[in-house]
DNA sequence: TCTGGGGTCCTAGGACCC
DNA sequence: TCTGGGGTCCTAGGACCC
């Protein structure tokens, strides 16, 4: 039986979130910030359509902004991981097999699934809008990369209506739609590999199809190989229907405000580390290091630039908040230089392993690691009902002036008591 | 004044060993 | 004086994704 796989793929799905909870937006230009209200992450379409580019710096946009109304709203993650949780949990009802890829993203294993793939795809869009209020769009293909494709097509080509099935299609009709997009658009070519493959006379997707994929795999890499595979309908790529522990876990962010404080880089570097450790713990895991990181802000070239980073080995592998930040400061005053203007801190976890394949020592301090686990258990539970950082260290501090600037953020219309959505009948 | 954050995979090159 | 070659592991950096 041919394979067939369905990504489906919010549209501008962060604008698409504010639009629920407020519908007067519908038909407007809407834009959503990054953090520090940086750039622009999410479009809506009359946005996109005034020429405005993806990630582009918000200050530089504040005079088209400003002529065509253009709303803006800074990103207000709670809401959109609440919003993509039900979507995701709708999916999973239209497939045994389903890969949630990304936040606003979805791969369903429709093989076996003997209805019209069309019509399924049509069904799959009318439950999401109907229920949770987004709209989205279903590509449909023998392939990951084809469906990714597929979904591609279905959102730039009106008269596919936001489904489009590759395989209801002739050969020559899909290798004339293929001939009709660019080989930048293809899921694993970005903007270097694209203009390379330009210059070798590679300009469409169909052109890569037809490429000799040993060749560019010796010439670029050999993902390229199963690139060409996949355009040409095999499939390569399984669906990963559990998350797979992750290798290493980043918290990192720029500050609202430059500082030159050890004092404030203290309390930003313990608050990463605590989140990290969070994320650690909900996967299960132990780190083995903690990496910490500080950096000048590469915009300003006029000032003087610094940035370093150190990793630091933990005795034991640990998932203990109270250590890993331990250790992280410790890295930090041993990389911290006074007289730089810092715009950035980070840390990053690695050596990941999972809880239970903790090795064992001679010295293990049993008692001490029970008492552990349980204060972080509850911790855990705590932040968890009552809200992110209602618990918390001591050296994170109350008083955070370096924290993110978020003018225009949305409420938290379902995640918390007092900022529901309230719906009049 | 204001330029995101969090991941993965691949490759090249150095260190080291036999 | 001769200065090989294969393997492994680690790290840094590039490219890509959302």
């Amino acid at each position: 039986m041919p394979r067939a796989i369905a990504l489906v793929d919010c549209n501008n799905f962060y604008v698409s979130c504010e639009r629920v909870f407020q519908p007067k937006l519908e038909g407007k230009p809407v834009v959503v910030l990054s953090n520090n209200d940086g750039c622009v992450v999410s479009r809506s379409q009359e946005v996109k359509d005034l020429g405005m580019k993806m990630a582009v710096p918000w200050y530089q946009m504040k005079d088209l902004a400003k002529r065509h109304g253009i709303i803006s709203f800074s990103s207000n993650y709670t809401l959109y991981a609440d919003l993509s949780n039900r979507v995701m949990s709708l999916l999973s009802r239209f497939s045994p097999n389903q890969e949630v890829y990304s936040i606003d993203e979805s791969f369903l294993d429709l093989t076996g699934i003997t209805t019209d793939h069309t019509a399924y795809g049509q069904e799959i869009r009318r439950t999401i809008r109907q229920c949770v209020g987004i709209p989205v769009c279903v590509g449909i293909a023998p392939s990951k990369t084809l469906a990714k494709l597929a979904n591609h097509v279905a959102k730039k080509k009106p008269r596919f209506g936001s489904v489009c099935d590759f395989s209801s299609m002739s050969a020559t009709e899909l290798d004339a739609l293929l001939a009709s997009v660019e080989v930048g658009e293809v899921w694993g070519v970005g903007r270097r590999t694209a203009p390379k493959l330009q210059e070798i006379g590679i300009r469409t997707v169909l052109d890569l199809k037809r490429a000799p994929a040993k060749q560019l795999g010796a010439r670029f890499s050999v993902v390229f190989e199963r690139i060409v595979e996949e355009l040409n309908g095999v499939a390569c790529l399984e669906l990963d229907d559990v998350a797979p522990a992750k290798q290493q876990i980043i918290c990192s962010r720029s500050f609202g405000t430059l500082t030159s404080l050890l004092a404030d880089l203290e309390q930003a570097v313990i608050a990463y580390a605590t989140r990290a450790a969070e994320k650690l713990r909900q996967q299960h895991s132990m780190a083995g290091g903690i990496q910490v990181y500080i950096r000048t802000s590469p915009h300003r070239e006029q000032d003087p630039q610094y940035q370093q980073a150190i990793l630091m080995p933990l005795h034991e592998p640990t998932d203990d908040t109270r250590l890993l930040c331990h250790a992280a400061l410790h890295g930090l005053r041993q990389i911290y230089r006074s007289g730089y203007a810092y715009q950035k801190a980070g840390v990053m976890l690695s050596e990941i392993i999972p809880a239970s394949a903790r090795p064992r020592t001679l010295f293990d301090d049993v008692a001490a690691q029970q008492k552990s686990s349980a204060l972080m258990q509850t911790l855990d539970r705590i932040n968890n009902r009552m809200g992110s950082g209602t618990l918390k260290l001591l050296g994170e501090g109350t008083d955070t002036r370096w924290a993110m600037r978020r003018q225009n953020i949305s409420q938290q219309y379902t995640t918390e008591w007092n900022e529901l959505a309230v719906c009049r009948i």
